[in-house]
DNA sequence: TTGGAAAGTCAACAACGCTGACATAATATC
DNA sequence: GATATTATGTCAGCGTTGTTGACTTTCCAA
């Protein structure tokens, strides 16, 4: 703030990309793009009496499948009462099964059904679409810059959920 | 898919960063550090009585002083209805002004006060201390990529808020 | 003077978070 | 075998924040 040219430091490295200006912009990216990052499931979910809660869910199950509720509980960080809501609609209309463990009965397995996998498929299809088009455009050296940065954010115990996922580079 | 190893182009340029696996990553970390990004925030929020939606409007108002209800509107894409309830709290409670236009009176400028100011940077230093956390461990050339997906991400007209706003950097 | 824009308000509703309390089944432990 | 714990489900109630629709007031501009 007091020096709006240099801030270089002792070392030589220029830390003009950590100035407050700098992180407010990140800010704002962040906020403007999540928007926009929702906006095409969210318009596609109107046609069905679901909402972001579903599309969640049903993108992780798909993702993992035959993940028990309690795993899917602490990935999308809410109550158990937040989630049975959209689990029993989601069963209920056949998208979704719970398949009752068998080394441990207490346990319910998700499995996104057949109508499941085409409502995951059509969600991830538009949100597949813009990202694609954003990663195209940046180019990948961006994308590995992108992929840091997000990481770098996350709180430890989501970063271990993101990890858990397979990885198609690796 | 079909050809997990190259999936090269004529143009020999490595498209491997496009696959939907590769996407699929970047919609996930989106959603886990988005989670990251509001937490700080919320759990602030939680001692007021306020919410999210305070925020965006405290964060955008600061950022733009004097900015009209109809702009802000714009920028937070909510309707006016839902906008206005946050508002008029703010307001009442002191830490925003809405100053009666004096070229159109119609129009309402709005300013943080004082008490508004001090519950933005105590947001905001929250969110910031996280970003700058991010920024600092991914480095000057990530940072980059990030903001560059980020920005090719938004919708045009959230694009065009995005610039609006002073850049440090430029 | 009149049309329309900007703003504010009321009512009702939906999605989706939350807490608290309680029920059931099955596993784990003593 | 009795008891504690775990995993899940459910009910009731509440708060925030989004929505639509209808209506009013104020005021600029043609």
């Amino acid at each position: 703030m007091a020096d709006p040219v240099g801030m270089a430091k002792p070392g030589g490295e220029n830390l003009l990309f950590l100035t407050d200006e700098q992180l407010r912009k990140g800010i704002e990216a962040m906020f403007f793009a999540y928007r926009a990052f929702t906006a095409d499931p969210d318009r596609i979910l109107e046609n069905y009496a679901y909402g972001r809660a579903h599309h969640r869910a049903v993108h992780f199950i798909n993702r993992q499948p035959g993940l028990t509720v309690n795993t899917l509980l602490s990935m999308l960080g809410v109550t158990k009462q937040s989630l049975n809501r959209v689990l029993r609609t989601l069963v209920g209309d056949g998208l979704v099964e719970a398949r009752v463990g068998r080394k441990d009965k207490r346990e319910r397995h998700l499995h996104l059904t057949e109508r499941g996998a085409v409502l995951e498929r059509e969600l991830s299809d538009a949100q597949r679409t813009r990202m694609r088009a954003a990663y195209r455009s940046a180019g990948p050296t961006a994308v590995a810059g992108f992929r840091q940065v997000l990481e770098a954010m996350m709180d430890p115990d989501l970063r271990r959920h993101y990890h858990t996922m397979k990885d198609g580079l690796t």
